[in-house]
DNA sequence: CTAAAAAGTGACCGATCGGTCATTTATAAT
DNA sequence: ATTATAAATGACCGATCGGTCACTTTTTAG
């Protein structure tokens, strides 16, 4: 790893939590700076510009939710195992996945109007984990393990649904209970589909 | 209604959908001064600063949610029929409440981290929306329309939590299919426990 | 109609914004 | 060790930020 590389990657590193957290309109150049300890012509060896950072971030972002993807979604073990492991550490009541929420969450809903380069980023990865739920959930019903008669497609749209709007509420509500009932409430109709 | 009154609802109405596209940090004075056509000065006859702008226009909105609340979970006609009637008016495929999306839903993503004040204006309409669906299931299972085996808290919490995911993931998608999808799921569940 | 009060104006303020660039310092290949 | 290349620096830039205020215009109560 060269210099250079290393040094985007701190500035990667320490602007993410700073972008997901005030967003992108929110984070100064002044901010990064104070995180990354670095002076500003610095960030333009490395970047043409704040929303490079940003697009930079939102693609680190990917990177580790496609990581925890293949970390739980990976087709080793029983298909409702795997789906346990995933809601348990996508709703687990205390420990988030990233500092300030969910940084697809947070970067769509600021980018839907504002920067289509991200929202594509972001919607190429709200696809990617349905359809990983669903391929999860398909290969169960091929090795008999849940009933045929479970639509994946639908169902991974329905979880992916209901997880994102329980991380919502329980951002907004700062109750770490909501997430924890919604967990529940997937577990058992994935067990209610367990032949 | 005084000059006062109009030109500050005046402010309120133009910067509005403002906020709600550009989110709070991304909205500048000179945006609402172009909106409105009002001078600088004028904007701080009426509020103290962008700040105060901001929490009056998340008031309206949620003045309008209680309005949009009364008239449709206001207990006129079956339980069904105003559950269904919500469903359609909030997951419209194409005719949005508001411009730029579910405000709650963007003032709520933006200022988790930012501005406790509006976190907790939009917490409130949180729990209201949840408290006005589970009151309407509640009646429907009092006069006998639903089965009593139906869980009303939770079942508003899933309810609202499959709703705002899926406005988000229509959102960042701009995939009108979702919300349908979703609206006929979350019927056929009303439906299902109509006795 | 009048006069006091309120609303509206826009030039102006210091601070901060994102971004540039000549120069210095560090890296890395030979 | 030398040296060409690349990274890091921070003073500096114009633009824009949110906000103020002395002043003008409009509203409104008597």
């Amino acid at each position: 790893m060269t210099k250079a590389e290393r040094t985007k990657q701190l500035i990667i590193d320490k602007s993410a939590p700073l972008f997901n957290a005030k967003g992108v309109a929110g984070t100064s150049l002044s901010d990064i700076l104070e995180a990354t300890n670095l002076a500003k012509g610095s960030l333009y060896v490395h970047f043409e510009n704040k929303e490079a950072i940003a697009h930079a971030v939102v693609d680190d972002y990917v990177v580790k939710k496609r990581g925890f993807l293949d970390a739980t979604l990976n087709g080793s073990g029983s298909a409702r195992d795997q789906l346990f492991t995933y809601l348990d550490l996508v709703l687990h009541p205390v420990n988030s996945l990233f500092v300030g929420g969910c940084p697809f969450l947070n970067f769509g809903m600021e980018c839907d109007d504002t920067d289509q380069i991200i929202r594509q980023k972001v919607n190429n990865i709200v696809e990617l984990v349905q359809k990983r739920v669903a391929e999860t959930i398909k290969t169960g019903i091929d090795t008999g393990e849940f009933d045929a008669n479970w639509d994946p497609k639908l169902t991974a749209l329905k979880f992916y649904a209901m997880v994102q709007g329980a991380v919502m509420i329980s951002r907004i509500s700062g109750d770490k209970s909501t997430k924890k009932v919604i967990a529940q409430f997937l577990k058992e109709e994935v067990n209610s589909h367990v032949t």
